[in-house]
DNA sequence: GGGCGCATGTAATGAGTTACATGATTGA
DNA sequence: TCAATCATGTAACTCATTACATGCGCCC
């Protein structure tokens, strides 16, 4: 239901059309979605049929026309529901990475260093790019910030694993 | 493949059967995988097809016959790379509790910080139980560090968009 | 003339979940 | 005797991705 929360918020917002959507979904909440296009455009479709949002086709010159979607009534009320729920939950993550940590004492040590070295690389690169990414106003800019936090707690975990395996080596 | 690379990491230790491997995946590793009873036993078939895994059928009295399944060498060598591949890479999170933190300010302040209160109380159990779990030897114990760490990071994060909340309404 | 960005979809596929189905043993 | 735990699976289904398909406008 995430994906729907998404769409819908931003409908919300105001009309956009599929394209549109799916531009500002790449550009702006990679971090927090990975819906593809193909996927959304689905997914408005289905919407569209449950009555939450309403299409309009707009032809502009000789163009594909442009699918304008609005939110609905009934819509928004379906928003404002799932939100609330999405508010007061907490959904667990699970951390794809944790398996190769588990399983970590199954390499040699410098193998091992050398490989969570070229993981934190990677952390960090992340963590540049959340942090040089525009600023968006009021709340979708806490998608960014929340990103940055948890990327820099990865990369202190990070570097307190790599000390360990250090201290490890050493005795 | 993650999921594969958990599942021969887990028998590269020791021989398993399929009730067993469950039982450990649910109590012990429910904070890096979700995944379940059917999806394993399926995935473990289709390892043993492709000869990563090799089954033996042992019964004991009367009851119904346990598949025994011990990783190959080929297995071994997937393993190996896999974990390699695991460890070297960071692998995106996506958070879907951000989703909502996006539309925060469609809702009254008062309301958005009820629901948030639910949602750290949430976390806060979660890091509870995460402490209190026992204590697994070696590498695999990095999974529940990671865990417990991940846990607070979102509490300091949440308490600050809490206080942010707070002096907004102030002001 | 060629390639990129705009704009939309369908169809096949896949990974994984849910619901269902079975049956023996063990302890209250 | 009744429920819980042990032990395994199949079939239907959902959700989302991938690959494919189309075609205009714009700029170099």
């Amino acid at each position: 239901m995430s994906n729907e929360l998404l769409l819908l918020g931003l409908l919300s917002r105001h009309e956009m059309h599929g394209y549109q959507l799916n531009e500002f979904l790449s550009k702006n909440l990679a971090s927090c979605t990975d819906l593809k296009k193909s996927s959304a455009y689905f997914l408005l479709g289905k919407m569209a049929q449950q009555g939450w949002v309403a299409e309009e086709s707009v032809q502009e010159g000789n163009r594909p026309p442009r699918r304008v979607f609005h939110i609905t009534d009934a819509g928004a009320d379906v928003f404002q529901q799932l939100l609330r729920q999405n508010l007061a939950t907490y959904t667990p993550v699970t951390f794809a990475g944790d398996v190769g940590l588990a399983f970590l004492d199954a390499l040699p040590t410098e193998e091992a260093v050398g490989l969570l070295k070229e993981r934190r690389e990677a952390v960090s690169l992340a963590l540049h790019s959340a942090q040089s990414a525009p600023h968006h106003p009021g709340s979708l800019g806490l998608v960014l910030e929340h990103q940055a936090r948890h990327l820099q707690a990865e990369i202190a975990w990070l570097d307190q694993v790599l000390e360990d395996l250090d201290q490890a080596a050493k005795s």
